[in-house]
DNA sequence: GCGAGATTGGAAAGTCAATTCCAATCGTCG
DNA sequence: CGACGATTGGAATTGACTTTCCAATCTCGC
């Protein structure tokens, strides 16, 4: 089940890594770590970290508990690596859209095709990213900051769509896209929440349009700045050019 | 610690509970009973429902396992009344500034008020609601709704006063205050959501900020719209009156 | 084909949590 | 006072989970 990728999982990103588990150095390995990486992905998804146990994913995963020690060391090297495996998963689906952000179409559109998911989904679950974060930031330190990266990178996807639209004149030159971009992944935070407490996703729904109709309402007013400047020559050149 | 409130809590909303859990009869029962519920209540905020055991709240209480087993029946039961607590506490302890958010000025002191207890506990724990919401909504149904009811009481709150914005005409008409309230509600709650992964309380600041923005550039709208059609008498008369 | 290291199965140790049960105490009402 | 229900303490039961360990099997370079 769930839309099986190409993302094969080699040895957990070059960065620290405190764990035992070793990276799969044959074939047949590295299939049975990706297994047990995308049940425990799956089964903490839906049921938390806490609520995840080990002996579930040797079911789902249909391996034995030794193979999950081996390649992870423990159940939090394993939630650790769910992380990373859950962000690089989402970058990886939507990068043809997370690299064009840059229009108010584009961003509508991105954030509906989340909103259809939800509604597949019958609102169940939420943000997988969200869920382990609300989830592991306080109980344990390097997850926190693994999760922080994760919404790191998917703010700056945001963001850097947003500067392109200020580079092309879309969004007055002194716009905070940064907080732009922070207030959006607030609402699409927020708003999984509010839809999968009630199992409707209009919540979510809500609060992304709003949140882009309010970067919509920039680009009229940046767009009638710069035609008030055009009709007196004399201030606010800069502005136009470039 | 913890604001300690003069809510006593009493036999459950007279609503459902399916639980089997006693209400105390006695002045030193309900003294126990409120014992255990604030014990409860902090720890599932600060380790998640899941990673508090009922020793751990026996020892933060004092009391023996049979108390807490008489009063909420079993540790659903436990959690459902730390809702109805944590629910009911935000409202009686924010009710001054909750009755009154009809002003852009009162939404922005209120989102701050917040703000700074995130600064105050290094952005610990999140929301009250929020993170039970995240652990609780797939998992356990009734607990659901008991957090949706939380949260649509939150956000009648919010609605009522740009209700009042409306009728007084801050704000237009057809302004849909729903969705706006919402949209708030969503920005705070995701907002913290960030504001705890990156233990700062910045990402909440933001993202409040601009949905607040926002709302004031609507009542910004109004006031120019009702301006200009008191300049022109002939038309959009309705929406001067009234 | 051989051997080192990778991979796997399954049992077992040790811990701890949820819940039940029973007996003891306390308070209060008649 | 006496009894009855509310309250409390603490042990006992039951089950599950994390983690370790050892032996068996497999893979692949040589």
């Amino acid at each position: 089940m769930q839309t099986r990728s190409s993302v094969e999982f080699r040895d957990r990103a070059a960065s620290d890594e405190s764990g035992r588990g070793r990276a799969a150095s044959t074939e047949g390995g590295r299939r049975t770590r990706d297994r047990i990486l995308q049940a425990a992905a799956q089964l903490m998804f839906r049921q938390g970290v806490a609520g995840t146990s080990i002996p579930d994913v040797q079911r789902h995963a249909r391996v034995s508990a030794s193979q999950i020690y081996h390649y992870f060391g423990d159940k939090k090297g394993l939630a650790a690596a769910v992380i990373e495996y859950q962000s690089a998963m989402k970058l990886e689906q939507q990068r043809p859209l997370l690299d064009h952000l840059d229009s108010i179409d584009a961003l509508r559109e991105w954030c509906e095709r989340a909103a259809a998911r939800l509604d597949a989904v019958h609102c169940a679950g939420g943000c997988e990213i969200g869920s382990l974060a609300s989830e592991l930031s306080d109980s344990d330190p390097s997850a926190r900051v693994r999760l922080a990266r994760a919404f790191a990178a998917w703010q700056e996807a945001i963001e850097s769509g947003l500067t392109r639209m200020r580079e092309r004149g879309d969004l007055a030159a002194d716009e905070d896209v940064t907080a732009l971009a922070g207030a959006l992944l607030a609402a699409i935070q927020g708003g999984m929440l509010l839809s999968q407490v009630n199992q409707d996703a209009t919540p979510y729904r809500r609060a992304v349009t709003v949140v882009i109709d309010h970067i919509a309402d920039r680009v009229a007013a940046a767009r009638a700045a710069r035609s008030a400047a055009d009709r007196r020559p004399g201030a606010g050149r800069d502005r136009a050019t470039r």
